[in-house]
DNA sequence: AGTTAAATTGCAATTCAATCTCAGTTTCAG
DNA sequence: CTGAAACTGAGATTGAATTGCAATTTAACT
């Protein structure tokens, strides 16, 4: 499905889908999870398969353009992505004592931020909200 | 009263508080706005005073170590900052077209936040919420 | 004021993710 | 099949950020 998604988006810009190209997208859908693109090209020459860190690069920015993917955030040692497809929106809690990482979502959430960016004549297409502190684990702990 | 809580936080760690710090922070605080490290170097010169990129670098880091200053986000094309003192908490808004950033705070949005966070029973401590999108202005120059 | 150890600076070198160049290779429409 | 256009990989390049180090500055203590 991601492979079909991914051919029809190459075809409409007239791009081939190349080995190279299909290795990276097979190897982004093959396990859950975060990763960066070093990760992912060791990942991909570990699995049999061959794609230049260039190439990697370069479909990963393309996955990203069609939606496939989606660019996590930014730290210090590079990007971080995780696939998208099958999975839906969700936001982050983080735990600075164990680094526990939890996911949730709220309509709520998701219909405020729509109301702020229309106050704001601002046409948000993705956000990012990360909620750093302590699990319930970790703040027990504490005491 | 930067001044004042800079020159503390060095004299705890045993640090100095020398013409190249103090020209950095009295220049962070010089005016309202995101900046990125080469734009604040280049107006620290500017200023009249002298501090190396290193030196401007450095600096930055213990600012945002002692809370004066803090990293608003990582671009393709660095870092970017902002003061924090005197500010209270807001969000941002990224336009991904002409890099505008957009402030924005909304008390229902925090609430509901710490609701989110009192469902998880996670102890949030801080957060950071960053929509893209485009501007205004970018958005009737698209159609 | 003078001395000295520790901290600091600036420059240049370095790191490292990410991008680009380009010659050789692959793809696919006709 | 064939050729034009798209791709690829290796290595060069970029650019933000960091670091090593010799020279300089700071400040605590005489």
């Amino acid at each position: 499905m991601e492979t079909k998604i991914f051919r029809n988006f190459l075809g409409e810009k007239g791009l081939k889908p190349t080995k190279e190209r299909i290795a990276v997208l097979s190897e982004v859908f093959s396990f859950h999870g975060h990763f960066d693109p070093e990760y992912l090209y060791l990942r991909i020459k570990d699995a049999g398969s061959k794609a230049s860190r260039a190439s990697v690069y370069r479909t990963l920015s393309l996955l990203v353009e069609c939606g496939l993917v989606k660019k996590v955030t930014r730290t210090e040692k590079g990007n971080i992505y995780e696939h998208t497809y099958g999975h839906s929106h969700h936001d982050h809690m983080i735990c600075d004592a164990c680094g526990e990482i939890i996911e949730f979502y709220s309509e709520k959430l998701e219909n405020l931020q729509d109301e702020i960016c229309a106050e704001n004549s601002f046409a948000g297409s993705t956000h990012t909200l990360e909620i750093r502190g302590h699990c319930k684990k970790c703040r027990t702990k504490q005491s």
